[in-house]
DNA sequence: CAAGGAACCTTGTATTGCAAGGCTTGATCG
DNA sequence: CGATCAAGCCTTGCAATACAAGGTTCCTTG
């Protein structure tokens, strides 16, 4: 697997929404976003990825924290979607879909294959 | 409009195969680049985008270039699509709908919208 | 008290997109 | 002829992201 390959490129930008839309759901701590990605999406992060990025959604105030003590060991910070990351959320879904239509124009055979 | 915006980072990783696709049907220079990326994609470029991508595709294998005169003033280094150029694109094609999937099955109402 | 695991964070690196500015060529105009 | 202009190309410096590696804290268990 490739330090820094084609799927990591790919990723840049998308991730920091996916979590934002997970949060939807429910608040969750940085372990469960890790999980969460890899059994719903396939999507494999690491913790070097996952808690910078956490912390930069909290100081754009997309989402607030809280800690909350374990019965297992050292407590856990959890997330959970505040206003603006609501909107953020819809922003990018919008952005999204044009960006990918914009693509789907320049590549032979868009984007109508299985 | 931001220096660094949500758009910005969802290009990343995608304009590259983008200009690759291009060079599919008929080589190009950089400017030829930049004015179909506007008018197919609606995907606007500065030069200090496209020629160090440019660079970069060379640097790679992915294209081969020629330098040809023009009657208009400086010549133009006009880049066509190698062996392992299509190849990439390829790749690039298979790896986008993976992750296209994996970004729909996370988020609510994946793609199904207008 | 040592060992270990769960959870969190920090540091340093690579890649990318971008603005700004510079260089070269040939045509045009005074 | 010299100056100006436009087209085309390239380089430099910056910001944002994903990532690996390593460190810290808390609690439990032996």
């Amino acid at each position: 697997m490739p330090i820094d390959g084609l799927a990591t490129q790919l990723r840049k930008g998308v991730i920091e929404y996916c979590v934002l839309a997970m949060l939807k759901e429910a608040p969750l701590y940085g372990g469960e976003v890790i999980q969460l990605l890899r059994t719903k999406g396939q999507i494999l992060v690491s913790e070097g990825t996952i808690y910078p990025l956490l912390s930069r959604l909290r100081s754009e105030g997309f989402v607030e924290t809280e800690w909350r003590d374990t019965p297992t060991g050292a407590p856990r910070r959890y997330y959970r979607l505040s206003r603006s990351g609501q909107k953020a959320v819809a922003d990018f879904r919008a952005e999204r879909f044009r960006f990918r239509d914009s693509v789907n124009e320049i590549f032979p055979d868009g984007g109508r294959q299985k």
